[in-house]
DNA sequence: ACAAGCTGTTACTATCATAATTACAGGAAG
DNA sequence: CTTCCTGTAATTATGATAGTAACAGCTTGT
């Protein structure tokens, strides 16, 4: 995972949430063009829709939204409570891992011949750390955080 | 981390542990060719004598490893049960996490401006459990199970 | 002293994963 | 029926990494 897509994906949803909450709860209707389509999310993120929508389409295939084609009202198919990091993750990393295995290595010899099995206990004991926090935080704590920043930012204006 | 640099830096400890160490005690001199060099180290890993040198380059001025221009008699820097995995991640790794935020997000939107020091907190958090597991794993653990497996597979043999 | 072999380092090329971009068929909605 | 959108595939661009080659300098044994 040498990318941003985790980051990406999380921004996408949190995007969804943020501005779709909005709307349903029908406060500011005044401002403009803040609807959910993909050019609206690109813009955010600052890539292109394209990219976006392929996103989109993986975490829907992966339960974590509804979308419908030709319409721009995608939903998070659970409350944002129940939608963990890890859940994100596993939707769009497949089954990469954080460290990997050289599976090139000479059976002939003594390390060669078993180093492979044996780093694969230890990375599989970090890869289950790791996940383990990202089990452990939901995407509610990052949206009110991100909430939390903006009031801090027009406070500090007024 | 995308790819296999971790895993043949512990390859080459674990090598220079196991060979080193029987050299060390005299055990099996009959057996030749298993000297300690670039070039005996990269057949194990199968790869080329230049890569490794890289590789035990950094793990020396990280002060893992003690080497000397000219002499293939590399020994590590310090006992083998006091050099854990993380060190070794650190060594080759650099500055590098898991998790990467995407730096080039629109600050003008609420999420866009606000959601990198979010996702900062949790790739941190996420980091730190991953960096936990690998402090508490030494070399000496890898070394002893890839001695172990070895039995194992003689013993089948027997 | 010298020959042979090794390290440490740099430069270059090849390879491959990923992002970015473009295009388009088909659904949705006024 | 026009307009805008999604879903998807194809293509190109980009960047990180491994692989390779080359060479100056040190070490060792003769």
């Amino acid at each position: 995972m040498q990318s941003h897509k985790l980051s990406d994906a999380i921004h996408i949803l949190t995007y969804i949430e943020v501005f779709g909450r909005d709307r349903a709860a029908g406060i500011d209707p005044s401002v403009p063009h803040v609807d959910l389509s993909s050019a609206s999310i690109a813009k955010s993120v600052e890539s292109n829709p394209g990219l976006i929508r392929r996103l989109m389409s993986t975490l829907a295939k992966a339960g974590l939204l509804d979308t419908r084609p030709g319409s721009a009202e995608p939903r998070l198919a659970r409350p944002i409570e129940d939608i963990s990091v890890l859940d994100v993750y596993r939707a769009i990393g497949g089954e990469t891992r954080f460290l990997n295995i050289d599976e090139k290595t000479n059976p002939q010899c003594i390390v060669g011949g078993n180093i492979q099995q044996s780093l694969n206990d230890v990375y599989s004991r970090v890869q289950a750390s790791a996940e383990a926090t990202m089990a452990s935080t939901s995407l509610a704590t990052i949206v009110d955080d991100v909430l939390r920043r903006e009031q801090a930012k027009t406070a500090v204006q007024a």
